[in-house]
DNA sequence: TATTGTTATACTCTATAACTATA
DNA sequence: TATAGTTATAGAGTATAACAATA
């Protein structure tokens, strides 16, 4: 998603006249634009964005994984993580040790530090669930979640 | 969102044991995607993307609307907008008059190319829409705007 | 002084191709 | 030959600062 903290277009009058504003794929870019930003905001006093908190959660969720793990996980291209595990290696929040079994990949595992820094985390994400439920109701989210996949389904591979 | 056709996160393994991939934020980035991927692909035969489409579906709903009534309607920079328009000028689907009473700004209005093209367009974006409402249903598709207006609602300014 | 459009520029995210070292 | 990680690089999209013309 996008980068940095844009705010997401306003209903504005022309934008009504059009009908942009009100169609799905439209509506879902500026309301992903405005979750993503609250996310950014939740994580930014641990140094951490979206990208950085969901890889250390799948760390911790599957220890010793491969870094190509996190990319397939995330849909991202093996290039881009390289930056993005150095930065939490280098942060000393992941180790990465060879891996004895196949000497290409590593395993990768949090530190010590890296367990404890998403736990502070976790508690800025659950505020930010809970600003996202609040703002969902009476829709749930369970409801939302399953819409979501479904239209997450539609993209081809 | 992101630029070209890249595919959504799959369920993963690692993605569901981590938690990550049934989070509201992440569900919201991943279907985005998707229906972003959709709706570039629905457009790509009449050489449009998807801001293009939204500016020439802006000007025909308000001619002569001024440049930067684009951008506040899609929440783009002013100097974003310099190339995005003159890319549509370029290719004779919009014309920039200078406003005779105020000739600080332009008034854009599509031309006779611009309104032919814009309405196949549509007739491609309303099978766009139409494969969206699919993948919703059962889930209302106003119910989803009103949910998705009301998290766009949570960023700031 | 404020606004419209513009230029120049930079940063982020994402993408592909080609390399290395291992298998 | 295939895979894991890496390097280099390029393309979108978006951001700010500063300028000219106009109000």
């Amino acid at each position: 998603m996008t980068g940095t903290d844009r705010s997401p277009p306003a209903a504005h009058p022309h934008l009504q006249a059009s009908g942009i504003g009100s169609q799905t794929g439209f509506m879902l870019r500026a309301a992903q634009a405005a979750v993503w930003a609250d996310l950014t905001a939740a994580l930014a006093p641990f140094g951490l964005r979206p990208a950085h908190y969901a890889a250390l959660s799948i760390v911790r969720a599957s220890p010793g994984c491969r870094q190509q793990e996190i990319g397939d996980a995330l849909g991202m291209q093996r290039p881009n993580l390289v930056t993005l595990v150095e930065g939490l290696r280098s942060r000393g929040l992941l180790r990465a040790a060879r891996n004895p079994a196949d000497r290409r990949s590593y395993a990768l595992r949090l530190t010590a530090d890296g367990t404890r820094l998403l736990a502070a985390a976790d508690r800025a994400h659950d505020a930010h669930r809970a600003r996202l439920a609040t703002a969902l109701a009476p829709l749930d989210e369970a409801v939302l979640g399953a819409a979501l996949r479904r239209l997450t389904a539609l993209a081809p591979d």
